[in-house]
DNA sequence: TGACCGATTGCAAACGAATGCATTGACACC
DNA sequence: GGTGTCAATGCATTCGTTTGCAATCGGTCA
């Protein structure tokens, strides 16, 4: 089994030395603790002289200043929390890592808490008791009872690619009505006529808004959803929600998938189990435009949420509500475009190049 | 630009009513501090009746015992460090979900950093002010120095999918030399001729280790790698590694990726630059074994690192760290096997069903 | 020379909880 | 009734900092 090598080598012959404190530096330099804590203190009055050797004191010691104790005394962690869960889809890592590139520069540190989506929430409890400044809430199975009691705790709460119409707190996402009315426009300008739909999980705000988008779109053309599954956002529902969309009678020429995620899990499908051609035989779009669909192997046409500008609009707010000047909560959509790739059949024109990427910008007004 | 939804729904009326505190609760409930903080406590002493009108009071106040000052006094902030970089590489998500899952079950939180693997580590000052109780480097690019001043430091270090011979820190990795010797061996026992290799990052130990391995089977059977390129384990790293080596006159048929994340990036150039048909005219094996693997147009040979088992022992390893009890360092090395797919042409024999996938176990020793 | 000023520095009180120790009371037992 | 026991509770200290305030000191200016 598990290889073991045991190095051999022993810890610290001293055996529980206790980390240097302020005052342990101060002895050793001759001067008062406070001298000691001011040295370390950008902008504080000491001398110039005496900072210096408090300076090689705290190296001799190896002392460093404890934020636990700066914390509770400023009243402030550094910390934020964020809540994510199902890092299998490429779109969370993502944002994980802007956020936290973000969130460093801005000079926090992340609490990292992974949820288990079907579980309940009890993580709640545990992060107020932390003392976090404020809380990101990134998952899309949370409750919004959550959003709410943080709220009342008074700590400012953003929710990423996530709304909420109830409760007065802020949120940032993407444009999922006008993101995915602009694929449904999209799928019939390429002539598509059986339009299929895999949703992500049912009481999620993003799933909502982008199935009514595409939903509405279609009917306001006489068009419909001829077949709809359940994905759950997850890689597995997703396989089996398109296995039981491509073995109806009538296989719809056109899906679109509540999530990039979903959409490659549905392309797999589609292709190894049911032998189609993409998007020969069928089309398939996504959401998110995450890293993976630019693989040539998927080629994923889909509708792009633009994640650093998304973290970007993320702290700016949470910076807001943390410096306690804006009270007001804001609810921002960050615009994306329709990455036109090769998983879809192309409308005869309305495409443009934009950079590196191709997008579809249909010169007829988006409600026709 | 960015739609802007103020919704109007101005912050609580009470300007900045503080947390409550325990002083405060027990004002309320008639106590001393002391009870409530013993009210919280399990297996404090406290009468039943008292802890109900404790608590209630406490309900009130919507009153939440401060972990910040916990930690203080108690010396323990619950707190555990990770440090990880690149979370494209898909196995960096999957192995910070299960050390979330771990962690978690084990009480500790997780306070996550995620480094750029270009930039230095300054990184190391910051985390080690936050008094976590415990370190995982889960980086490939950090200095080995980073880990000695941790050690030095007196805070608990493991060393995650990293080995390192000079210091006398404990580490968790996949079975490198192993793995990478037997993808040899398959590769050749497939009928390969011509071997390729794209390397991580130089300097890193899992790099070294898998490159050894390969390396040396094959010059201990008469054969060699013949092209080899650097893809630094970064996806446009190992597309131009992969495109250098495609393009050279004697293209291998063979080649070994040092991690899946390089293999898909050089399956994607191989089909779609060049047009090659994998596994017919070329080979690809990768390491890791990551969920992507498994998708169907990859289908990737890899040798498996079993993150749950290795996070398991990370974890098991810290918590003796911390405890202080084991005050030896461990070099844990987590056994995998190679699990055969389609991205690789088979040898004649040696493939067994092992539940779900085919591994390969030939019968002949591993060294001939 | 004496008042005043600014830069340094130390003192001591926070921050919010945990906990050893002493105190209190109730109860049982002899 | 006196004494011992035990549970319940409060007091006061402690964790390692920050920071307002006061004290000190050297020097300047009138």
């Amino acid at each position: 089994m598990v290889k073991k090598t045991d190095t051999g080598a022993r810890a610290d012959p001293l055996p529980v030395r206790r980390a240097a404190t302020a005052y342990d530096v101060a002895k050793l330099a001759g001067v008062s603790q406070s001298a000691v804590s001011r040295a370390f203190t950008p902008g504080a009055s000491v001398a110039p002289e005496t900072r210096k050797r408090i300076i090689t004191a705290a190296k001799e010691l190896s002392y460093r200043p404890n934020l636990i104790a700066r914390s509770l005394i400023k009243q402030r962690s550094g910390t934020i929390g964020v809540v994510i869960s199902y890092l299998q889809n490429q779109f969370n890592p993502e944002v994980l890592e802007s956020l936290s590139r973000a969130l460093k520069a801005a000079g926090y540190n992340i609490l990292l808490f992974t949820v288990d989506p079907h579980s309940a929430d009890p993580v709640l409890e545990e992060v107020l008791q932390l003392q976090v400044e404020a809380l990101v809430l990134g998952s899309t199975s949370l409750s919004s009872a959550v959003a709410d009691e943080c709220a009342i705790a008074g700590i400012p709460v953003v929710l990423f690619n996530r709304t909420s119409a109830v409760n007065s707190v802020s949120s940032v996402a993407g444009d999922n009505v006008a993101g995915s009315r602009r694929i449904a426009q999209f799928l019939a300008a390429g002539g598509h006529r059986r339009f299929g739909y895999i949703a992500g999980l049912e009481n999620s705000s993003t799933n909502q808004e982008r199935e009514a988008g595409y939903t509405t779109w279609l009917q306001q053309n006489r068009l419909s959803v001829s077949s709809r599954a359940v994905g759950n956002y997850t890689f597995q529902g997703a396989w089996d929600a398109m296995r039981e969309i491509c073995s109806q009678p009538e296989r719809p020429d056109a899906v679109f998938c509540a999530n990039d995620h979903m959409a490659i899990a549905a392309l797999e499908v589609a292709r190894s189990e049911f032998g189609l051609d993409v998007p020969g035989d069928l089309s398939i779009v996504g959401f998110d435009d995450v890293g993976a669909a630019r693989w040539p192997s998927f080629s994923l046409t889909s509708f792009s949420q633009p994640v650093d500008v998304m973290v970007a609009e993320t702290v700016r707010i949470l910076l807001g509500l943390i410096g306690g000047e804006t009270a007001t909560r804001e609810a921002i959509t960050v615009p994306g475009h329709l990455i036109v790739r090769r998983s879809a059949r192309l409308p005869p024109h309305g495409i443009e190049r934009n950079g590196d990427v191709l997008v579809w910008c249909p010169s007829d007004p988006l409600v026709p």
